[in-house]
DNA sequence: CAGTGGTCTAGACCACAAG
DNA sequence: TTGTGGTCTAGACCACTGG
């Protein structure tokens, strides 16, 4: 017998996840192929297409034309982490967003800026300080260099009433980036910024945005003593 | 006239994103309707629904039924991280896994353990603590706290053999978890285990996995002093 | 109620990769 | 060459939500 008689792509997906979960398919095995699954469960190719898709994307399967779909081995977890921009991170949980900006010019950035932005020896970059404050309480220290060449606009923008922040991903083109965490202690120039004490551990969200192959801006958040990062998977 | 005979969704997506990021269609503007676009693309609804569907999940579209898709005024970005097994994560980068179980027992979890696992006041949960090597050197220390409500077997595993994260990935049902990351300074123990000084700024990942209701396991990865836990946007 | 996105279907053809 | 997933289509109905 069979014809479960499914007829959502998200039943598909919760009949997958079961079988994968019982072990009744076990990792590295290979499962049954679109159109065995759709006429054993009562429904178009496409509609199981979709969910084993929707799993896939997950990590938990691995799907290969030709080759088939199998349980992965070694399931990688994906969390998806939301980045907001500050102001709107800070409002969200009710607090008043201040900004000021600590520093504005034309420099030479430190050798591993210039070297993803790709800059000759006489180019400068624009340099940005900034801080953002939560109900008038440090929040995050924001330490930008923007890539002249590629968003010259940036020069002239006022960035005491704008923050750079906002202003970039609302004039800058879509792009793709590189993200990273860690974590440091807090020096005395930072602490000072952040109102925290010497050596206290800060995390810090380190991104790279590109546009194409061109870089655009390379920016660290400094997060004030205690800030947690959250997501869910 | 019209139909720039579009065939492909990812053809359609470039288009949609080009429109965007020209400003044509502007951050809290409504975008014409999918029956439209189908028409004046040349190609099927579902093909527009599929691009559109991809351009939402990436934050830059808002959808909603009978209301219509706006550009998002906010975009959020959204990183996808993938937290691979530790050894495989290791072994990626073409260095020698090893791993040491330093206890294994039954305690009282501290009370915020207690509480997202649901335990009464006489209930005890399994506590592993153990580091990962790579090349011999400390690289993360794993603290965790496992619900044997739920994953009653964990008791007779011998976590000296297996470690606990790839075994729990193994066994435990599929689940979705919160994540968060933070930093703190190294005490006098986590200094010596991970062979780093006392005061050193260290990167956290904290996560607690649930199987629906049931809470399986919370656990905290230190990692060494100097990591950098890196993703693409 | 009506307009919009969400999904399902049956059938078709395409693209990739193992043999 | 062949088997498998990837995608497209035209049409249909559903589900949510603002009016």
């Amino acid at each position: 017998m069979s014809s479960t008689e499914v007829k959502s792509w998200r039943k598909v997906q919760e009949i997958v996840l079961g079988k994968i979960s019982a072990r009744q398919w076990m990792p590295g095995e290979f499962i049954p192929n679109e159109a065995d699954l759709a006429l054993e469960l009562g429904c178009a190719r496409t509609t199981v297409n979709r969910a084993l898709r929707a799993v896939a994307e997950t990590g938990l399967l691995d799907r290969k034309r030709k080759v088939g779909t199998k349980v992965t081995t070694n399931p990688v977890r994906k969390a998806t982490i939301s980045i907001p921009i500050i102001r709107q991170e800070i409002e969200d949980k009710n607090q008043v967003h201040s900004y000021t900006l600590i520093e504005k010019g034309k420099y030479f950035p430190p050798l591993d800026v210039k070297a993803q932005m790709g800059l000759k020896g006489n180019q400068k970059a624009l340099r940005i300080e900034a801080v953002h404050y939560a109900n008038n309480r440090p929040y995050v220290y924001e330490d930008r260099w923007i890539n002249l060449s590629t968003v010259p606009k940036a020069e002239n923008i006022d960035f005491e009433i704008e923050n750079a922040n906002e202003w970039l991903i609302q004039n800058a083109p879509l792009s793709r980036g590189d993200f990273s965490f860690y974590s440091i202690n807090a020096d005395k120039k930072i602490s000072k910024i952040l109102g925290t004490s010497e050596g206290n551990a800060l995390l810090i969200a380190k991104r790279m945005t590109w546009n194409g192959f061109d870089a655009i801006t390379s920016v660290k958040l400094i997060y004030h003593f205690g800030y947690e990062m959250a997501t869910a998977i």
